[in-house]
DNA sequence: CTGAAAGCGCTAACAA
DNA sequence: TTGTTAGCGCTTTCAG
C-alpha cells in the first residue's frame, strides 16, 4: 500500500444525504440523536457515510455550537519533569471533560508567551492555564480583550487578577529551611533557579530570606538543570566548612549539587546536609535519597483541569485552590556536626 | 478587578461592519489584505474593531480556508525526558510553520492510542505524529478513511504503512553492545524496558539478541522509571560475578541500576560497567558518568515538525528520514576484569 | 475602493 | 419519523 493518498474533495453532509436519499437533517440526526430516526434509515445513511469515507468538520461543528473543545496550556518549558507532570495530569484530566489539550511554550519569556497565547486564541482555544503569576501587559490586554477563561497554576494568591491553582512557594521554601534549622545548620547555602519572570522562585526566595535571622544564608543563582546545579557549586570548597547544608530551591539543582559533591568526595549528609524542593520521581533513588519538599503537581493538574473544564462549561470563575505541600525527611540532611562557629 | 467578566455576546463582523458604517467585505479585507482598503476607511474598521473589542472567530476562518493549523501528537506519556523532548523540539519546530501542537497521551496501551487519535480528527488536527508502529487497527481504519497525513517517529522503516522520521533501534543497542564487547566483557545483563506494545524495546532487543553469539545475554524486563531500574537489580549479588556489565536499553533504567549500584556499595565501572541508551541529560552528570548511545531526538522532533508540516501543506508524502546515533563514551564503561570463565 | 451576495459544513427550529 | 430552511462568522467572487 502506497503511503500517498488520492485526494479527491471531502465528501460533507449534503453528499451522504444525497447518497442514502434522505435530508441533511436526517444525516445530522443520526450524528447527533440517532435514537429519533429509523432503523432502516440509520442503517442506509451509516452505509452511505462509510462509503463516502465522510469525516465530521470539526470547523462546522465548532461554529454552531461555539465551541472548539480545547484549552491551551503555556509553560515554560516541556523538558521539566515539573511541568512534564502537570501537563500529564491535566491531559488526562480535561479528557475526562472530553476536552483536549493543546501546549506551547515560552522560555520563560513573557513576550513569547503573549505571542503564544494569542496564537492559541486564535486557534479557536476555549481556555487557557499558564505558570505564574510574570506575564506581558500584551498578554493581560489580550485576556481582558477576550474574555477568556485563564486560570494560574504553580502559585497561590488570591489577590491577584487570575484565580490561582497551586501551593504556597514561599510557605514550601520555609519549611525546608525550617527543617534544615532544627537540625542545627546555620550557616546555609541556598541555591536556586533564575528568577528573572520568575514568581515562583522570587517567591521561594522571599519565603525564606528574614524568616529566620539566625541562619546565615548565602545565596547563588543556578541554571535549571542537573549540569547547571553541578557548575554552580564546582568551584566550592566544603572543607572550608563555610556552610554546613545547601538548600536547594529546586530538586532538579539539588541533584546537580549531589552529583558534584559525590564527584568531589564530600559526603552527605555527614559533612554536607543537602535538601531540594518539588519532589521529583527520581529523587527518591539518588545516593543519598534526597529530603525534599514535596508539591503536589499531578493533583495540581487535575485541580486546573477542573477549574478551567467548570469555567468555560458553566461560565462561573472558579474559586482559588491552595494545595498542601509536605517535608520529605530522607537521607541527605542531618544533624549539623558540631563545630566552634 | 473582579476575576469574573460579564457575558455579552461576542461581538462579530457584521457587528463591526455596522459600527463602522461599511459592509462585512470590508472588515473583511482589513484584515486580510488591508493594502486594498482606503486609509480612512480602515482607521474606521480598526477602532470599531477595538471598541467593540472583536475578536476573531477561528472556527469561521477554518470552515471557509479548511484548515485549523494545528496538529496532534500521540506520545506513550509525557512523564518521560524523551517525549518530553520530542515534543518540546515538535512544539518550535511546528510554531515556525504556524502550526500549534496539541497532545494526547497513550500510556503505550493502543486501544487508548486509537481512541485519542479519533477525538483529535474530531476536534480538527490536519495531521498527526505518533509513537513508533505499533497501533491498533481501528487506527489505521481511522487514518486510511480519514486519510489524514500521519508519521511516525523514534523508529525507522522504509517499508512501514506510514513514513517514520527516526532512528535505527537496533543497530543504537548493537553500538552499545559492540562497545562493550571491544572492552573484552562477555557476560552481559541486559535490563530493557517494557517491551509489549513498544517495538522501538523490541527492535532494541532483537538487535542485540543473536548478533554477537560469543556474547552471553540474560536479559530483565523493568519498568520504564529510575525507580523500576533500581528495584530490578536490587536482588541481585554482583559479587558472584555472574556478569560484568550491565546493558541497559534505557537510560533511565540505567541510572536506577547506577543508582542501586551504588547503594549496594558496587564500584562502576571496576567492579561492573554500566551502558544505556538513549543519552539523556542528566546522563551526562551521573556519578560515573553514563556511557551510552546519544538518540537525536530533538532533531527528530524537528525533522518530524517538517514533515508534517509539509505534508498538511503541499499533499506530499514525505520522505522517510533516518537520523544518526552516536555512541558517547564516558566513565562507566571499562574493560573487563581478567578471570578465569 | 467598496458592497452585495453566495456559499463553507453543519445544527436546530419548525413543519409536515 | 422526516424534510425545509434559516442561520453560525467569515471569505470570496463579481459588480459597481
Amino acid at each position: 500500500m502506497a503511503k500517498g493518498k488520492a485526494e479527491r474533495r471531502r465528501a460533507n453532509l449534503r453528499d451522504v444525504a444525497t447518497a442514502a436519499n434522505v435530508s441533511v437533517a436526517t444525516v445530522s440526526r443520526v450524528l447527533n440523536a440517532p435514537g429519533t430516526v429509523a432503523e432502516t434509515t440509520r442503517k442506509r445513511v451509516e452505509e452511505a457515510m462509510t462509503s463516502l469515507r465522510w469525516v465530521p468538520s470539526a470547523a462546522a461543528r465548532a461554529i454552531n455550537s461555539g465551541r472548539t473543545r480545547f484549552i491551551g496550556a503555556l509553560v515554560p518549558t516541556l523538558v521539566h519533569d515539573i511541568y512534564a507532570r502537570v501537563l500529564g495530569s491535566l491531559e488526562s484530566q480535561l479528557a475526562l471533560h472530553r476536552l483536549s489539550l493543546v501546549v506551547a511554550t515560552t522560555q520563560d519569556d513573557p513576550e513569547i508567551e503573549a505571542r503564544k497565547a494569542r496564537g492559541l486564541i486564535d486557534i479557536g482555544a476555549e481556555g487557557l492555564i499558564v505558570s505564574g503569576m510574570t506575564h506581558a501587559q500584551d498578554f493581560y490586554d489580550l485576556i481582558e480583550r477576550g474574555a477568556i477563561p485563564v486560570v494560574a497554576t504553580s502559585c497561590h494568591d488570591p489577590r491577584y487578577f487570575l484565580p490561582t491553582v497551586g501551593y504556597d512557594n514561599a510557605g514550601a521554601a520555609r519549611a525546608a529551611l525550617d527543617h534544615l534549622r532544627s537540625l542545627g545548620h546555620r550557616r546555609i547555602l541556598v541555591v536556586h533557579g533564575p528568577s528573572a519572570n520568575n514568581d515562583r522562585t522570587r517567591a521561594r526566595i522571599a519565603g525564606i530570606i528574614d524568616h529566620d535571622p539566625q541562619a546565615e544564608l548565602s545565596f547563588l543563582e543556578s541554571p535549571l538543570s542537573i549540569g547547571g546545579g553541578c557548575e554552580t557549586v564546582r568551584g566550592i570548597d566544603w572543607s572550608e566548612r563555610k556552610w554546613t547544608a545547601c538548600l536547594c530551591l529546586s530538586d532538579v539543582i539539588a541533584t546537580g549539587v549531589l552529583f558534584e559533591l559525590q564527584r568531589q568526595g564530600v559526603s552527605v549528609p555527614s559533612q554536607v546536609s543537602v535538601i531540594g524542593t518539588d519532589d521529583l520521581p527520581g529523587s527518591a533513588h539518588l545516593c543519598p535519597e534526597l529530603t525534599t519538599v514535596h508539591l503536589p503537581v499531578s493533583r495540581m493538574g487535575l485541580a486546573a483541569a477542573d477549574a478551567i473544564a467548570g469555567w468555560v462549561e458553566t461560565q462561573e470563575t472558579p474559586q482559588d485552590r491552595l494545595l498542601d505541600f509536605d517535608l520529605i525527611v530522607r537521607a541527605s540532611t542531618a544533624p549539623a556536626a558540631q563545630d566552634g562557629s
